[in-house]
DNA sequence: GTCTATAGCTAGATAGAC
DNA sequence: GTCTATCTAGCTATAGAC
């Protein structure tokens, strides 16, 4: 326990940079000894499980990061509309307006260990749930409302996918627009 | 060009199969080479520049198969609704149902080559261009249609990306079926 | 055009000093 | 906890026979 450089949180971010940009395979240990700034022998002290742990120690940080920014704040107190505001600006904060692509996507290919699917599936689901549940609070049908819920997480992975194949990060900022009149078009 | 054990289509889609599962990066040379039937010194005679041609020569492929079974489909004879099948068919065979995930989103990633991102950002335009005149042919005004293609391209990807996320199939079938809906359903 | 064999290197991972 | 040094396995890529 003695005086570490960095605190675990801190890696794991920096982790979670490398992971994001390159994915899984692309990222090696040596990148990411670099973009920590802790040597190899240092990270496998932090992660005895190596490449596979940090992959899914990073999963859980991210599937926290949607707990705590995303699923709570979609079914806390506040207004629909409040909440909306407040979920689509961290998300927006998440993805730097389209310039970063998704964590959860960018592990998902690859030497596909099944581990990460679960984490990821979880993440997923929970995001869906969230809006679906901001949707009832607007008014719409719980029908309706969990169809919302699914196609706001799809079109929000989809924007990003798209805004990052054509480089044209207008394509993200548009459909968060989008998405955003649709939930307050309730009739 | 003595007697090719396989025709150079043949191999290209089973590189595709690969890149398009675990990414560039996660595609070995021993997996490719087995993938194909062919050992690597043979797949460095077809393709001199290693992986790096492999992925170029399997992108600008599948350009070449949005050209012929999207773009040209959607540009086409036949009333809308015709063109609207058949590209939709065309799509849910390309994934198999949502099985198969993007070979263009697959290979985005990693070791982000640039030219890479040139041919994937091509192939991105060209659907959502076809689509936007497909929206047009059913009457949907030149501004709303264009909106439309885009937002087909990011539903689709976006579909396939939760459908792997969450390995839930329906996600990309029920996708598939609300895009026909809203191209039909003009006012 | 395809093969066997191998070069040269970097990957992920470990040992042990401080 | 972090480091330097090192191991082995696998990687991409090439040489040269058939």
């Amino acid at each position: 326990m003695a005086n570490p450089k960095f605190s675990q949180d801190e890696v794991i971010i920096k982790l979670m940079d490398v992971f994001r940009k390159v994915g899984y395979d692309g990222a090696s240990l040596s990148e990411l000894a670099n973009a920590t700034g802790l040597k190899k022998a240092s990270l496998y002290h932090r992660f005895p499980g190596g490449k596979k742990e940090m992959a899914e120690v990073v999963l859980a940080f991210v599937d926290g990061w949607v707990e705590e920014n995303i699923t709570r704040v979609l079914f806390g107190k506040g207004s629909p509309e409040t909440r909306l505001r407040k979920v689509f600006t961290n998300i927006d904060q998440l993805y730097t307006g389209g310039k970063n692509p998704c964590v959860l996507e960018s592990m998902a290919a690859g030497s596909g260990l099944p581990v990460f699917q679960q984490t990821i599936g979880k993440s997923f689901a929970d995001i869906a749930h969230g809006f679906a549940h901001l949707a009832r609070g607007f008014g719409f049908t719980p029908k309706r409302a969990e169809k919302m819920g699914m196609e706001t997480l799809i079109r929000i992975q989809g924007a990003l996918i798209v805004a990052q194949g054509t480089s044209d990060l207008t394509v993200f900022g548009n459909t968060i627009k989008d998405l955003k009149k649709q939930f307050r078009s309730v009739n």
